[in-house]
DNA sequence: TAGTGGTCTAGACCACAGC
DNA sequence: CTGTGGTCTAGACCACTAC
């Protein structure tokens, strides 16, 4: 589904070529200008394909010097974001295998839901386990929302929910709030992953919304302390700081 | 240092009424139009303004409907992003309290930094304990790297170190990667957060440069498992998916 | 059909880096 | 001084939503 204007196309072609080592690590791009000329666009369509680089930390843009080539790659990537755990097994390579424990037709109970569900919704539950280098990593257990997700065959949770539902069922995937905690897992965490019965585990829950802001999918993830690992790349923002700390704080976190 | 352009300006203004109620949850902005008229600005302005609202997951821009107000402020907020925890203790009210265990000039051991780091630097050790409701939750040890960072006075380290690179030294902080793991504490990790022998703590390590590239602080915070929670609003990315998997991958998925 | 956001353009002026 | 990125403008055309 990747959109075919001029700024994607840009950015997808200076990111392949950073991957690819034609630029460099620590080496400055072609400035603004000549990026024009190399792709016949204006400059602002070029700020903004560099925009997405920048955001992504894949460059440093630098007043009076130009957009500088970052090496994250050592920072093994972008386990941030929504990003599915298929995609994340290709570009880090981890061998991993998924296994599935569950697949059914359910009604959602609404505590589920946190938001403002009053009545349970239809929808697919899945569990599955994924398991790196043949030991249990992680419990994933899914709540597919049926009014978006219509259907859900065995192979494609088998493979990635996620390419499923946006080139298949050409859902737009827009964007998901995450939660990470560490707790005790329940029994049947706790067997899965093989953990001790004191032991915890971490915790990451989310809920996924399509463009439209439809939630479609709620996920809770349960990995082994030990492998668990979440790398980030943050830009500093500055937007909501400024003003008065919010005043009326009724609700307690 | 807020920039004083429009965009900024702008965004803050929008932000600052969505979280007074004047622009309210699940309503729409008005139009790019109408808000071009309302700042007297051009609509690409209007249109970076709100793209940095989009970014923090305070609106969603739907196309033909207009931009519509999101509901995240029962989701606590951004832990996510770099942000100083003056600015959390803030935003969400928690009461903390900050203690000073150390403060001393040092040279900072190459190994503390796993880039390309061949000799040890010269800088500020600072370690911090951080108390919400009078019981130990977090213990903070910074490294403040000392080209950038040339004075580190106690209040600053007391209050907020953030403020004090930003607005005393005027550092311009830009950009910080971020790794969240599991682990065993050392001993006196384990005394100052009154952990159990066999107890596990949240380590988060992060490298923070500034806008010139420049790494200024290396961190490592140590928090109570059941004290400890991260939160993240994330938007889909699809610049780095589409291209070859980057290993010796041949199939084009 | 009218209104919305999405994309793109071809300029302009500024602030900063480096010579 | 020149070249770089940062900001802003006033238009244009498109695709989508809604009526």
């Amino acid at each position: 589904m990747a959109a075919l204007n001029k700024q994607n196309l840009i950015a997808q072609d200076i990111a392949s070529k950073i991957k690819h080592k034609i630029y460099q690590t620590n080496t400055y791009l072609p400035s603004e200008h000549q990026l024009c000329d190399l792709y016949g666009t204006s400059r602002e369509t070029i700020r903004k394909a560099l925009d997405q680089l920048n955001e992504l930390g894949l460059i440093q843009k630098i007043k009076g010097r130009g957009s500088l080539v970052l090496d994250i790659q050592r920072y093994t990537f972008p386990i941030s974001g929504i990003t599915s755990f298929k995609e994340l097994n290709a570009t880090l390579g981890m061998h991993a295998v998924t296994k599935i424990l569950h697949l059914k037709k359910t009604t959602i109970p609404p505590c589920e839901i946190s938001k403002s569900a009053v009545k349970s919704q239809p929808g697919f539950f899945v569990e599955r386990l994924r398991l790196i280098a043949d030991t249990p990593a992680v419990l994933d257990r899914d709540y597919l929302l049926t009014p978006p997700v219509t259907k859900l065959p065995k192979t494609a949770a088998a493979d990635s929910i996620y390419d499923y539902l946006e080139n298949d069922l050409g859902l737009n995937i827009s964007y998901a709030t995450k939660e990470i905690t560490v707790e005790k897992p329940d029994d049947t965490v706790r067997q899965a992953l093989d953990l001790p019965s004191d032991g915890l585990v971490v915790a990451v829950r989310s809920h996924s919304y399509l463009a439209d802001t439809t939630l479609f999918q709620i996920t809770a993830s349960f990995h082994r302390p030990d492998k668990f690992k979440f790398i980030d790349f943050a830009r500093r923002k500055r937007v909501l700081s400024s003003d008065k700390p919010l005043g009326g704080n009724t609700s307690g976190k």
